[in-house]
DNA sequence: TTGCGTGCAAACGGTTTGCAGGAAC
DNA sequence: GTTCCTGCAAACCGTTTGCACGCAA
């Protein structure tokens, strides 16, 4: 896919009947800039920096808008809050350490089986835009072999 | 594995320090009468309709007790809350409409050729005890081929 | 000039916490 | 008698909402 400029989407956002405010700018600058999944209030930091009388809910609902057109993704990775991603980056998923918390990427077409087996048994289209496999990682896991006990 | 009786569950708290109160009997009782995953209100409505004096935050920290034993086990679908599951029901996993909101259950051993990979390929042993995947069932995935609009 | 988008403030819902009193051991 | 556990109330945190004003079109 062709990545699109900072014109084209603001074109591409006045052309679908919306507005085109400093707010919507600044907030889609910051996420495309963004290499990381990064949550509403870190964008919320990085827009105030340049300008500072933007409000938190207005960068809830560009980010609903921008969702809603597929620009950005949502992602919850159950940690009580939820993280937004530039679509055009690609899926990637997320091998995340309990015990270290290192995160590692993991290429998509190792979830290609398992949305196959889906698919053909179930009949159900996975949407594996975001997946996170919470885990051991290859350190902690040969650490500690034990499991559970009282915290 | 064996099913523990209520009295057994019990005593095993007390072995290790911990005390046997009426909220944490009653609390035990409904989780492992519960065949589907609660949330901590569910369970909070449950309990008190045998004994209306317990307070939510008891069902909060009860529940985390029992969580670092392993005796229930937490999930968190994305849905803004948790819910708890009896751990010795054994783990299952979800399909989740997102245009229905359907849930179907998926066996253990479909998502294990995926651990094995991930466990081959980066050495990291996947904690898949619970995992929900998101998408759309047969019925409404055929329905709609098309993708996202404005809201 | 129209009405969409914004800032503000307050509300929301699930969850956590500090504290003092009470119950289990 | 100690210590853990509980109820209460308030705080918390991310997110949403109602409203009136102001700016993009």
């Amino acid at each position: 896919m062709v990545a699109k400029s900072q014109d084209e989407l603001e074109r591409a956002l006045q052309d679908q009947g919306y507005r085109l405010t400093p707010q919507r700018t600044l907030i889609l600058e910051v996420i495309r800039e963004c290499d990381d999944h990064v949550s509403a209030e870190q964008i919320y930091a990085r827009v105030r920096e340049v300008y500072p009388y933007v409000n938190i809910s207005t960068v809830y609902r560009t980010l609903d808008l921008l969702a809603g057109l597929a620009l950005v993704t949502k992602t919850d990775l159950g940690e009580g809050r939820v993280l937004y991603h530039w679509a055009e980056k690609g899926n990637h998923h997320h091998l995340i350490c309990q015990k270290c918390g290192a995160v590692a990427s993991l290429d998509d077409d190792l979830l290609e089986p398992l949305k196959q087996t889906l698919l053909l048994k179930f009949g159900f289209q996975a949407n594996l835009d975001h997946i996170a496999i919470f885990g051991h990682c290859a350190e902690c896991g040969s650490l500690s072999p034990s499991g559970h006990g009282p915290h």
